[in-house]
DNA sequence: TGCATCTAACAACTCAGTTGCATCTGGCGC
DNA sequence: GCGCCAGATGCAACTGAGTTGTTAGATGCA
């Protein structure tokens, strides 16, 4: 009758792992957000240590279907704290093909978000979107006179390492 | 009461053309659609000739507004029109990050749209954006080992040459 | 001109994202 | 440890882009 319950056996599912991978991204979450000058509560732990577990960026829909589980949360409260995350420079968002924002963690390494000018790959069979932190988008393009670019968004389309 | 209609004194409005620039490109769009295999409609035209006059992409509901005058036609008409424009290849849509897609005519010296693998601009002051066919988009860059692109979109947002 | 077929219009719907507001809670002062 | 309150959450309702289904109408060929 309903088409998205599913049995509780043990691993019918091929899909989704049993044992989230974000809880134990839990406490490394928590320290993100004590860094921050704001409040530290359930949902931004939740939402962070879920897009912390991921190598690829993350819909509100696949982040609040991941937290359904162990810790549902509002959709609505995904979406602040998913802009909350942004505000506060822990994580990016980068507009899809299909009209859905999705969203990642700023490379730690990168720190303080420097205008997230890296390039993105959408895998077209998985239709996952990875962060290409290593492919620099210089601004050494030439452009039609009269254009002043301030900011380069590169994406790629193809396929990614999981789908060989 | 309306919020939408206005007075129909002359030259009320500093924002919209009295004369709209599109009547002047029907003969070029009706040329075009007779060259396809399909049939030739008054939207058809419309939208077309719309596009035509435009240096800029446009979204639905540019090209629903400018044609409100003159050729009033239903929204979902106009949305079946672009799509249709884009597949028979005369136009291509372009993701903009406020989650709507916009439209332009291909460039006719690139011929048979060779899958519009060129630039985009958006200017972040008057919103709107321009192919830069000039800027090539070649795949001479060095991606993390796995990932097999098939696809660039390269995309800038900056100012364009009107809002200087 | 007649007619089969394609297209337009209308209404209703889906879906991502937003807004308003009442309730709750994290963290600070006491 | 207790109480307060700014700020965060949850719920409901809304917005706006885009889609789908169906019927009426226009197109273009015989």
């Amino acid at each position: 009758m309903k088409t998205t319950t599913r049995p509780a056996g043990p691993n019918t599912s091929n899909k989704i792992a049993v044992s989230p991978a974000y809880l134990s991204r839990i406490p490394e979450a928590e320290a993100a957000i004590r860094r921050t000058a704001d409040r530290l509560t359930q949902p931004r732990v939740a939402v962070l240590a879920c897009l912390l577990s991921l190598d690829h960026a993350a819909s509100h829909f696949d982040v609040a279907q991941a937290l359904a589980k162990h810790h549902p949360i509002d959709r609505v409260t995904v979406y602040r704290v998913l802009e909350w995350l942004v505000d506060v420079g822990i994580a990016h968002r980068i507009a899809g093909d299909d009209r859905v924002w999705r969203f990642m963690i700023n490379d730690p390494s990168a720190a303080i978000a420097p205008h997230h000018q890296h390039a993105h790959f959408t895998c077209t069979t998985c239709q996952q979107t990875f962060c290409l932190d290593d492919v620099p988008t210089k601004l050494n393009f030439k452009l039609p006179a009269g254009f002043k670019p301030a900011e380069v968004d590169l994406k790629f389309r193809g396929r990614c390492m999981h789908c060989d």
